[in-house]
DNA sequence: CAAGAGATCATCT
DNA sequence: GATGATCTCTTGA
């Protein structure tokens, strides 16, 4: 049922696109919340430029050059952390951004975390996620195999998926048009068709 | 509803 | 010193 390393170490648009249909389980001391994923992105190794791990191996990225199936969260634009799932092998920096899930589990937490009451607003975009989840860079490295935060196969086929290209990489030159956004068609809860 | 501005800080040059 | 893997609010039809 939780997803075991083995998952998280095939090639990184098999993990992205595997992911859709998932469960994301988020344990906190005020609750535990849930959600159902539905819109993923790909960022895949050091030639890929709206990869961070693109511009090398820094304090921020050296989590990516570690094993897959480990928390990456960062901070952009000053206020919005981003959830990624570390994929591959050792020494190839890649991941799969989290951009949105349904609300499933634990969803008045999450209304009072985001303010608001709507359900296709809690979660519908990777910052917003976060905030839902109470994600933040404390939870940078963090084991997915382990107990705080981890996903779930609960054995639920997804229909249709419909790729497109990633969103705010315009400045990734000729790596901005891979279709590398994975959504299920026809989802209310992606950030946006 | 669509479009645009502004918020705010960790990270890298 | 510049720049984002974004969100929300305001404006104007």
């Amino acid at each position: 049922m939780k997803l075991p390393r083995s998952f998280y170490e095939q090639s990184t648009l098999d993990v992205a696109r595997q992911l859709l249909g998932k469960y994301l389980v988020r344990k906190h001391h005020d609750g535990t919340t849930v959600g159902r994923i539905v819109e993923t992105e790909a960022y895949v190794g050091p030639e890929d430029r709206a990869c961070h791990a693109s511009r090398g191996r820094t304090a921020r990225t050296k989590i990516m050059f570690g094993p897959g199936g480990y928390a990456y969260v960062y901070l952009v634009y000053g206020f919005h952390n981003m959830l990624n799932i570390v994929t591959e092998a050792v020494d190839f920096p890649a991941a799969v951004l989290i951009r949105a899930v349904e609300p499933v589990g634990g969803v008045e937490i999450m209304k009072v975390r985001r303010q608001t009451e709507h359900l296709r607003n809690l979660a519908s975009g990777p910052g917003k996620l976060c905030q839902a989840f109470a994600i933040d860079r404390k939870l940078n490295g963090d084991d997915l195999c382990g107990k705080v935060l981890y996903l779930e196969d609960r054995g639920e086929p997804v229909s249709q998926v419909v790729t497109t290209p990633r969103i705010g990489v315009d400045y990734a030159g000729p790596w901005k048009d891979k279709p590398w956004r994975f959504l299920i068609k026809d989802n209310e809860f992606v950030s946006k068709p």
